[in-house]
RNA sequence: GCUCGUGUAGUGUAGUGGUCCAUCAUGAAGCCCUCUCGAGGCUUCGACCCGGGUUCAAAUCCCGGCACGAGCACCA
């Protein structure tokens, strides 16, 4: 029996789950953090539980946050889930409460402040030895983090270590760093601290604040649940339900990183956030991609621990079977070749009228002038000499001109989308492919092109109509 | 090197000892229908990493190997 949807959660109690999502605010969700997102918002949804939505901004150094990634992310979130988050903070904010739990880790000599050299300690750590700051007493401890937080000790001349065991066989368990210096200024708080939690202290301590019950991480941190579940058992709390999910890799895409981005925006490599060759959610959801087809697909793929690499087609083809009976049809004619009818002393109709729909999903039709007789036809589809043009007639091309032989579909010949030279106007599809920016120029049918709205050009693709100015109409590919 | 994790069709995924000559999606090939290269329908292709063991019975449990990935940052 095929399970839909995703597995129940560990120890789940309906109506008392509380997940989170923990972004650094260093640009806007990416397709990977749609994952995240996704799978979140879904368990909340099924156990009526709550998603927190934390920023995890506590390092201004190595990932500077950037200041207005925060409501671009929550832009995102809502986007992908049609709802706010159910609470909100940002670690920034909240280094009062992270400074008491140090400050009682110290008192209560579970940690202590170690003034040895990074490499150093590594030299201990991995020979299982214990570094020289180990022993000294709490009193001791809270005066250097006294002199950690006033300044008088300068970056990376201490840290304020988990004390953990020098003989766990993890070595990255033993004797863990919590919070470290930075004099660096932090773009939403400032200068205020001098003393910075790292991610795996503020992580645990806020879980516990918000009473997350169940985290949802990806299993290169797995090693940082245990090391939280050592600082847990020195608080005497009980760590939440731990599920994680593997790598994964889009074809398409390849390897990216949300600061390598930002680099290449800065660059002018790309023209922004939204640049269609980005896997951005801001630049999937301007191309025209559907919220819900982006959720199925991540509910498709599910909670599995596998280094998993998928194709950009899976989406596209979750995305089509959402997006197909709503979008109406246009004619976009590649490459155009002016053609002229010849009527053959067949009467035929100067007027036609075509579905917006082809199964009539959407109502209403479109009005084609056919006075003057001039049609464009793709390039390509001159290669054949007798074809079909579209709901209208079969026709021979002799040199520029094609004869109708027959309005009834006599044979089973190509069937070609044509459009009639009265009501074409200029239009300019965009297309991302391969990192680069592919522009195709061709004619499209004239009628009621609305800005933003996503056709499907018919034997060509679905995009989105950006503009539509006085001289020509701009479209962006979606997929085909 | 140490520690941890994962191995089911091309790609994903279901399956927790018999109901599995293994599910579904996607993909590819082909057919039908529809006046789109779209939608719908149908057919075909194609997988339990390897080797032992436990058992009447193993994709499912155990052991070993192999492969791949991750962590071993005063990043998140």
């Amino acid at each position: 029996m095929k399970r839909t949807g995703l597995k129940d959660l560990p120890n789940a109690v309906q109506g008392n789950v509380i997940l989170r999502f923990a972004p650094n605010p260093n640009g806007p969700l990416t397709l990977g953090h749609a994952r995240g997102v996704t799978i979140n918002s879904e368990y909340a949804k099924n156990y009526e539980g709550k998603v927190v939505l934390r920023f995890d901004d506590t390092d201004s150094k190595v990932k500077p946050p950037l200041k207005e990634a925060y409501a671009w992310i929550e832009e995102d979130y809502k986007w992908l889930t049609g709802k706010e988050p159910d609470i909100i903070v940002r670690a920034s904010e909240r280094m009062d409460i992270y400074m008491k739990y140090a400050k009682k880790m110290l008192s209560d000599d579970f940690g202590y402040v170690c003034k040895c050299s990074a490499e150093n300690f590594k030299k201990l750590r991995d020979s299982s030895k214990e570094c020289p700051c180990r022993i000294k007493d709490p009193k001791e401890n809270l005066s250097d983090w006294d002199e950690m937080n006033n300044g008088l000790i300068g970056e990376g001349m201490a840290v304020v270590r988990v004390k953990t065991e020098m003989n766990l066989p993890n070595p990255a368990l033993r004797d863990w760093p919590a919070l470290r210096i930075q004099h660096t200024t932090h773009p939403m708080v400032g200068d205020k601290y001098k003393v910075w939690p790292l991610l795996d202290f503020q992580s645990a301590i806020e879980d516990y604040e918000q009473g997350v019950t169940h985290i949802i991480r990806g299993k290169d941190l797995m090693d940082s649940t245990r090391k939280q579940t050592l600082l847990y058992e020195h608080f005497g709390w009980k760590y939440p339900e731990t599920l994680y999910w593997g790598r994964v890799k889009i074809h398409e895409f390849g390897s990216f990183s949300t600061s390598g981005m930002r680099q290449e925006i800065e660059n002018e490599k790309y023209s922004g956030w939204d640049d269609p060759r980005l896997p951005t959610l801001r630049a999937l959801r301007r191309r025209g991609f559907d919220s819900d087809a982006m959720r199925d697909f991540w509910i498709d793929l599910g909670l599995t621990q596998k280094d998993i690499s998928v194709s950009l087609q899976t989406i596209e083809s979750f995305n089509s079977s959402k997006i197909d009976s709503s979008c109406e049809r246009r004619v976009f004619v590649r490459n155009p070749q002016r053609i002229r009818l010849d009527d053959n002393n067949t009467q035929i109709e100067r007027k036609l009228t075509l579905n917006k729909h082809p199964l009539n999903e959407i109502k209403g039709h479109r009005e084609w002038d056919l006075e003057d007789l001039e049609i464009y036809i793709e390039a390509r589809d001159l290669e054949h000499s007798e074809i079909r043009l579209k709901d209208f007639a079969d026709i021979e091309i002799q040199d520029s001109n094609g004869i109708i032989q027959s309005i009834e579909r006599t044979d089973k010949r190509q069937i070609v989308h044509w459009l009639p030279k009265s009501i074409a106007k200029k239009a300019i599809l965009t297309i991302p492919k391969d990192n680069e920016i592919v522009i195709q120029e061709g004619m499209m049918e004239d009628i009621q092109i609305i800005k933003n709205n996503v056709v499907q050009l018919e034997r060509v693709g679905y995009a989105k109509i950006e503009s539509n100015d006085d001289d020509v109409i701009k479209l962006l590919w979606l997929h085909g």
